[in-house]
DNA sequence: TCTGGGGTCCTAGGACCC
DNA sequence: TCTGGGGTCCTAGGACCC
């Protein structure tokens, strides 16, 4: 990303930790009767009930088939609640196959990051977040010697500090050190030295590369690609015809090709609020008083963030799951909570007429009214007097005359 | 009985400008 | 008058990640 055209990067070493099914650990942590069960954390899930879908599940819970992202109702067919399971009834089930459905706990999962990262800052002096559960960390020219007793001493704080288990991957670009995390989980730590970066990579599976999902894996899989090797061979043309620019990066990831540095995350590019109706509706009313309160909690954070927007927009999922997006641009940028909504209302009205099983708020083309971003905009560029500019400039604060 | 909610990046066509 | 090329912005959708 931020590298000088033409300039070698020095050898390094960085890390990624992961913490391992993150959630159900923060759970376990304010319930360690939850320790060793099988535990399944569900977003949109209220205790007893059976909709919303599975945010993560414990080992113990993946073992009968429970997956990430799938329908609670699903889960539970697989692994019936822990509550169900009476003795004294015939009918329900035993108790060994059985496991603890928990409601998402936001904040408190925070709480647990907190501690996490500051482990990691304390580790290293670049870090950069991924998620709540995820960094990378620049560990400089540590020498290779020297890897595994960092990663192990970073998992021992981690565990010490924050009471949760991660897996850790080390290795001398930011792909692989990703890859190296994931490939002896949970608990794991692997370190991938340079000259082994190849073996290490060859015998993947072309699904466990980072930004292979399941419409790549199996176009991958039809052009004859089954592991990171064969991909690593491949001529980048072909791929690059077939998956544009995508081509090209998968095949750099399966050579451990990666000239990224570990920076800091940026700012946000954009902030958004959904929700999900218990049953599809085609109710206006219930719709608009949706978005209404979407709107507002989208501002709200924005506000919060010191965020300006300069497009809003609605996402509208028809059942079974059909996507539809609608934006709208503003001259300039704004923090207006009550234009959100108008504006907001005013693209919602397309879909008066449909069911609609999920709607979204969304600003983007944000920008940040700080002080320094003020002083870097007055410096940008050598066109900075350009007149065009300038009127971009005093137009800055937008236009709001057509919504009024 | 089909599935949360929060993001990122890429693509592609059209409008518009020089 | 149809003759090019380059660039940015806007919008909608899609794939993917955690």
């Amino acid at each position: 990303m931020a590298r000088l055209p033409g300039v070698e990067r020095p050898e390094r070493v960085v890390c990624h930790v992961d913490v391992d099914c993150f959630y159900a650990a923060c759970e376990r942590l304010r319930e360690p009767e939850l320790v060793g069960e099988p535990v399944v954390v569900g977003m949109g899930y209220e205790p007893g009930d059976s909709h919303g879908a599975v945010a993560t599940a414990s080992y113990e819970a993946r073992a009968f088939g429970v997956e990430s992202a799938m329908a609670i109702s699903e889960a539970l067919e697989r692994l019936p609640r822990r509550a169900d399971a009476d003795p004294s009834d015939p009918t329900a089930p035993d108790s060994d196959e059985t496991g603890y459905y928990r409601p998402v706990e936001m904040e408190f999962y925070e709480s647990v990051s907190t501690e996490v990262k500051r482990v990691l800052d304390e580790a290293a002096e670049t870090v950069r977040n991924v998620s709540i559960d995820e960094a990378y960390l620049d560990l400089g020219e540590l020498p290779w010697s020297d890897a595994e007793a960092f990663g192990r001493d970073v998992r021992a704080e981690i565990a010490a500090e924050a009471g949760v288990v991660a897996s850790v991957g080390i290795a001398p670009t930011m792909s692989t050190a990703k890859l190296a995390s994931d490939a002896d989980k949970p608990d794991g730590l692997v370190v991938v030295r340079p000259g082994e970066v190849e073996r290490f990579l060859a015998p993947m599976d072309v699904v466990d590369l980072h930004g292979v999902g399941p419409v790549t894996a199996a176009e991958l899989r039809r052009m004859g690609f089954e592991t990171a090797g064969e991909l690593a061979a491949a001529d980048e043309p072909a791929l690059v015809d077939a998956f544009g620019e995508r081509g090209r990066e998968l095949v750099a990831q399966a050579r451990g090709v990666d000239n990224r540095e570990v920076e800091p995350r940026g700012r946000p590019k954009s902030l958004s609020r959904e929700s999900a109706f218990v049953e599809p509706t085609t109710d206006r009313g219930e719709k608009r008083t949706k978005v209404r309160s979407l709107a507002a909690a989208v501002t709200e954070r924005a506000t919060a963030k010191d965020a300006l927007y300069k497009t809003i927009g609605i996402k509208v999922v028809e059942p079974p799951f059909e996507v539809n997006t609608r934006e709208r641009s503003l001259s300039g940028p704004v923090d207006d909570p009550d234009l959100v909504e108008a504006v907001a209302l005013e693209l919602l009205e397309e879909f008066d007429e449909v069911a609609v099983r999920k709607l979204g708020v969304r600003v983007s083309n944000l920008s940040f009214d700080d002080r320094q971003q003020a002083t870097i905009d007055a410096w940008d560029g050598d066109d900075a007097d350009d007149p065009r500019r300038r009127h971009r400039r005093r137009n800055g604060q937008a236009d709001l005359t057509e919504f009024e």
